[in-house]
RNA sequence: GCCACCGUAGCUUAGCCCGGUUGAGCGGCUGACUUGUAAUCAGCAGGCCGAGGGUUCAAAUCCCUCCGGUGGCUCCA
């Protein structure tokens, strides 16, 4: 005999029984479990207990339960592809959030073999094949996994971690795995497949591809109905879809991938962001400068930036004489290319970053220690030359403009500029509502030659970023290796209705570009000092924010951002002069509006102007005009009706100046 | 850049498998109606079916290349 600690209680049962039966023992046939946690381990409700130990249980429906769920469906996948694939080496399959994926290396496949397989994943289930753990020995599983040489690999990586190795079995369908499993087949149900894509052993762009096949997979249909309305619901406020239904942007393919076009509507929303930092700005002591979009290639040899980050960069523009000289000297097309790649060759690029502009208005003039902090902030565009299959609506493009801003400090500035830095962060998040983010600061990785500058500095200004993040109350992960070469940095990182996290504000500390533009400034002991930059930009760039902004509010701005506040809509024709002398008032105190004085019926007008997602609706009949009022709806859509036109007003403008 | 899928009017889409001069709804314009809370009625205009090439008597439809988009992979100073 044996004791159980389950639940509290000790129980006791002759040894060699099951995790399962115990289970069943004490909460019955319905406890939800779906594995066990022996001493804390995780363990297939198969597992044979021998002596005295304490056992939880792993519901189908907790997180521990859902990965255990998710990576038996992983192999339920497997045994599907398999058999229908034979040729199809199953290489790895983990679960993750929300479900599980396995990548194969085999033919490409495409959406009617999703199908195919998931139905046959369904019969699978129907079959009620039990799951059963193997232990082997190493020469053991070499030989059956002889044919797999990825399994093979993942092996001789594991040799010497692991005293001997498990395989579970379904059916005829085996894998390499530690496990634990569900018990069979049947207990997989609430399971789909999403889609396929490919991937690379290792993720190696270098190593061979594999496809990969995505499924979801949860504990009970409400979960994975669920999730699918979530994704339906997430679908209906893709920025790019309210993009063109609020007439926001246009991305245009005669202009070019990635380039975005403001149009109107977006450009007033993309203002009053603008008008709103620039206001923080002139209160934290920035003074605004404007540069070019391109410069020298020169200028971005000084910087580093060429030819290290060529293959993201726009080619350089060359000069017509260098191409004429060239020719001349009968150079091909091959020679110039080569030529182009080491970067000897002169010209002009677009600008990658807007830093190398900024530090040479920092050496156009000497500078002293009482001129330090210098802050220069430009809303400056950008170009790179991001991959064509990463392209994507807003927030990955190739044209940008970042609300960047450079700070060149004393090494003792660097932490009282990076806490102005985050208050700045802070505040934007803050008057934006947007409370779903995380703060990460990336610090030195091991690998020491990658990163410039000396390890005391460094010690130095990675305890800055710390302390700053800390005295402003802030929630911060440290992750080391997340440095930029130059030096550390504060990341500001949104998660959005799906979960997946967009980088926004950054802050970040730079040892590199001061010494590589040889900045200098007079201390107070008349030496010459080396100033430390701060890159800082609190959006990121205004494409990718504004893109998660829309998603953020459903393209329901709020009153200050909307970029029409007011429509107006008459009921008929009698009121159109009412109408105007209204739209007049509200025009003349700056508020944005748009009217429909049109034959529609105040019903068709409604649902026209509701889908444009104004902030107020105001609507104008006899009633109204007799008694010189207005109705409105406000952001809530609720009616209100007889208000005079003041109060409407001093309402609206004071909503616009809290920003609320 | 890589893999899979997609591209028909401003928008949403039928037709594509199985080749035989694109059909609709919304939107636009014109007219009638003058309206009180999520689509008033009628008429008209709008498409070399993403571009180029090929197969064919004949291509939106089949094949190839390119461009653009979507989902992933890889990348992101």
């Amino acid at each position: 005999m044996i004791k159980v600690e389950c639940d509290g209680a000790v129980h006791e049962f002759p040894a060699k029984i099951s995790a399962g039966k115990v289970i069943k023992e004490v909460h019955g046939k319905k406890s939800g479990a779906i594995a066990a946690s022996v001493n804390g381990e995780e363990k297939d409700l198969s597992y044979l207990l021998s002596q005295n130990c304490k056992i939880d249980i792993i519901k189908d429906n907790s997180e521990e339960g859902l990965y255990i769920m998710r990576h038996s469906c992983a192999h339920l996948l497997a045994q599907a592809v398999t058999q229908l694939f034979p040729d199809a080496k199953p290489t790895i399959g983990p679960p993750i959030e929300n479900g599980f994926y396995y990548d194969f290396y085999m033919e490409p496949i495409n959406e009617g073999d999703l199908n195919k397989i998931e139905k046959l994943m369904r019969k699978i289930v129907k079959q009620n094949l039990p799951i059963e753990r193997e232990e082997h020995d190493n020469e053991t599983l070499r030989k059956m996994f002889s044919n797999n040489s990825f399994k093979m690999e993942i092996m001789d990586d594991k040799i010497g971690q692991e005293v001997g190795s498990s395989v579970y079995r379904q059916g005829d369908f085996v894998d390499l795995c530690r496990g634990p499993h569900v018990e069979s087949t049947a207990k997989l149900k609430w399971f789909k497949l999403t889609n396929t894509s490919q991937a690379f052993w290792r993720a190696d762009s270098s190593r061979e591809t594999l496809v990969r096949i995505y499924g979801m997979c949860y504990s009970s249909k409400e979960d994975l109905q669920a999730r699918e309305t979530l994704l339906r619901e997430a679908a209906k406020r893709d920025h790019r879809k309210l993009g063109k239904d609020l007439q926001l942007f246009h991305i245009d393919e005669m202009v070019g991938q990635g380039l975005i076009l403001w149009t109107p509507r977006g450009t007033v929303v993309r203002n009053e962001l603008q008008r709103f930092i620039s206001e923080h700005l002139n209160r934290q002591g920035y003074k605004q400068v404007y540069t070019p979009h391109i410069g020298k290639l020169d200028l971005y040899r000084t910087s580093g930036h060429f030819p290290y980050y060529q293959d993201s960069q726009y080619p350089p523009i060359v000069k017509r004489e260098t191409l004429q000289r060239l020719s001349d000297e009968g150079c091909s097309c091959g020679d110039l290319s080569n030529l182009m790649s080491k970067g000897e060759i002169d010209g002009y690029m677009l600008k990658p970053m807007n830093c190398p502009h900024h530090l040479r208005i920092y050496v156009s003039q000497p500078r002293s220690y009482r001129n330090l902090p210098l802050r220069l902030a430009e809303f400056g565009t950008v170009y790179r030359w991001e991959q064509s299959g990463e392209i994507s609506g807003m927030t990955r493009v190739r044209g940008f403009t970042q609300d960047d801003a450079h700070l060149f400090v004393t090494e003792d500035q660097i932490e009282p500029e990076l806490l102005g830095c985050i208050e700045l962060v802070k505040v934007i998040f803050g008057t934006l509502r947007m409370k779903n983010y995380r703060v990460r600061i990336g610090l030195r990785g091991s690998d020491s030659e990658k990163y410039v500058g000396n390890p005391k500095q460094w010690d130095k200004a990675e305890a800055a970023c710390r302390n700053a993040a800390a005295s402003l109350g802030v929630e911060f992960s440290e992750e080391p290796g997340e440095a930029a070469f130059y030096g550390p940095k504060i990341d500001f990182i949104v998660k959005d209705v799906l979960g997946r996290e967009w980088q926004l504000g950054t802050v970040q500390v730079d040892y590199n570009l001061p010494e590589r533009f040889n900045l200098t400034y007079t201390g107070s002991d008349g030496e010459k000092h080396r100033p430390v930059m701060i890159h800082r930009a609190p959006f990121g760039s205004m494409e990718r924010f504004c893109g998660v902004l829309i998603e953020h509010f459903n393209g329901m701005f709020p009153t200050w951002l909307s970029p029409t506040q007011v429509h107006i809509l008459t009921i008929s024709e009698k009121q159109i002069d009412y109408a105007n002398q209204i739209a007049q008032s509200l025009s003349e105190v700056g508020i944005r509006i748009e009217m429909d004085t049109g034959d529609d019926t105040i019903g068709k007008k409604l649902r026209t102007h509701r889908s444009m997602r104004p902030a107020y609706l105001v609507i104008l009949g006899d009633d109204e005009q007799k008694k010189e009022t207005i109705s409105f709806m406000g952001p809530d859509r609720e009616q209100v009706n007889g208000i005079p036109v003041n109060d409407f007003i001093s309402k609206v403008i004071s909503e616009i100046k809290s920003k609320k």
